[in-house]
DNA sequence: AAGGCTATCAACCGCATTCGT
DNA sequence: CACGAATGCGGTTGATAGCCT
C-alpha cells in the first residue's frame, strides 16, 4: 500500500489562483500568522490543500517577495553557489533575501543553463564541455578569463570552481566565511541591489504589479502600521522594503569588509542612485 | 490572420526530513 | 525508539505569452 496522500484531494481545486483565492489567503495569513498549513485552507474558507496554499503563500504572496529580472552579479553568484551546493535550491536561495527557490530554479533551468552551455560549460559539473580532453585546459583558461575578466570585484569574491580551485587559501577563507554566517561581498552586493531597486523608480509594470497586489490585499495594508497607513500603496510598499533592507543590513553591520560596502556606495552615489 | 514552436514560470507530485507523541 | 503527521525540497509538468513562418 502506497503512501497516503497529504491531503484528501476529493473537492479541492487545482490550477492556477485566482485573485480572489490570494485576496483570501493573504488576508488571512497576515491577520491570525501560521500555525499549521493544514487548517489554513479551511480558516481562510480555501479550496485548497495545505500544501498547495504554503507554495503559494511562499513563491508569490509573501510581502517581502523580490520579484523580476536577475542582475548579473546575482546569476554569477547562483553559478557560484551551484558550483558548491549543486541542485540544493533551498540553500542556494537563502543567500538572497527575498528571492524563492523555486524562482532560482526556474531561472537556473531556463537561462543560466544556456548561457553556461554556451560558454562551453557542463551546467551540471560546471567544467567544460568538450570531447578532446587535450583541449579541456584551453577551455578552462578562455572561459574563466570570459567570466572572471579581472576586475576590482574579482579580486574580492570568487565567482568560478576554476578560481577556487586555482587558489586553495581563497577557498577555504570563502568557506571559513560561510561557516561563522559573515556575509560575502556579493551577498552585499544583493542587499544593495535590493535598495537600488527600492530606491531607484519602480517601472511602470512593477507600480502595476504592486497596485494589483495591493487591490487584492487590501487587509494587508490596512494591518501596516499606523504611520505609514495614510500613504500611496506603493509608497507604503516602498517604506516596509526599505525597513526590511535597513534591518537585514542592521543584521550585518559588524560584518569585516564594511570597506567593500563603503566601495559599493561610493559607486552607486556616483553611477546609480544620483 | 493563423498555426506551430519556444521560453517562461506557476503549480503539482512524490520523496525526504523534521517534529511531536 | 517507533510511528505518523506535517513540512520542506527538488524534479517535472502544463498553461500561456510571445515570436516566427
Amino acid at each position: 500500500m502506497g503512501r497516503q496522500p497529504c491531503c484528501d484531494k476529493v473537492g479541492l481545486k487545482r490550477g492556477p489562483w485566482t485573485i480572489e483565492e490570494d485576496h483570501k489567503l493573504a488576508s488571512f495569513i497576515m491577520n491570525n500568522g501560521i500555525r499549521c498549513w493544514k487548517t489554513v485552507p479551511k480558516l481562510a474558507g480555501l479550496l485548497r490543500c495545505g500544501k498547495s496554499c504554503r507554495l503559494r503563500w511562499i513563491n508569490y504572496l509573501r510581502p517581502d517577495v523580490k520579484r523580476g529580472g536577475f542582475t548579473e552579479v546575482e546569476e554569477d553568484q547562483i553559478i557560484e553557489l551551484h558550483s558548491r551546493l549543486g541542485n540544493r535550491w533551498s540553500k542556494i536561495a537563502s543567500h538572497f533575501p527575498g528571492r524563492t527557490d523555486n524562482e532560482i530554479k526556474n531561472h537556473w533551468n531556463t537561462r543560466i543553463k544556456k548561457k553556461l552551455k554556451l560558454l562551453g560549460l557542463d551546467p551540471v559539473t560546471h567544467q567544460p564541455i568538450q570531447e578532446d580532453q587535450n583541449n579541456a585546459q584551453e577551455i578552462v583558461n578562455k572561459t574563466d578569463m570570459d567570466l572572471n575578466p579581472i576586475t576590482e570585484e574579482s579580486l574580492y569574491c570568487d565567482n568560478k570552481p576554476t578560481a577556487l580551485e586555482a587558489d586553495q587559501d581563497k577557498l577555504e577563507a570563502f568557506l571559513m566565511e560561510e561557516e561563522i554566517g559573515l556575509m560575502t561581498f556579493q551577498e552585499t552586493a544583493g542587499l544593495l541591489e535590493n535598495f537600488e531597486l527600492l530606491c531607484g523608480s519602480f517601472s511602470e509594470d512593477q507600480e502595476g504589479s504592486w497596485r494589483n497586489h495591493q487591490e487584492m490585499n487590501t487587509p494587508v495594508s490596512q494591518s501596516s502600521s499606523a504611520s505609514v497607513e495614510d500613504s500611496h500603496p506603493l509608497q507604503q510598499h516602498q517604506q516596509n522594503q526599505q525597513q526590511q533592507w535597513v534591518d537585514s543590513v542592521e543584521s550585518v553591520m559588524s560584518w569585516d569588509g564594511l570597506d567593500y560596502l563603503e566601495q559599493e556606495l561610493f559607486f552607486l552615489e556616483n553611477g546609480h542612485l544620483l
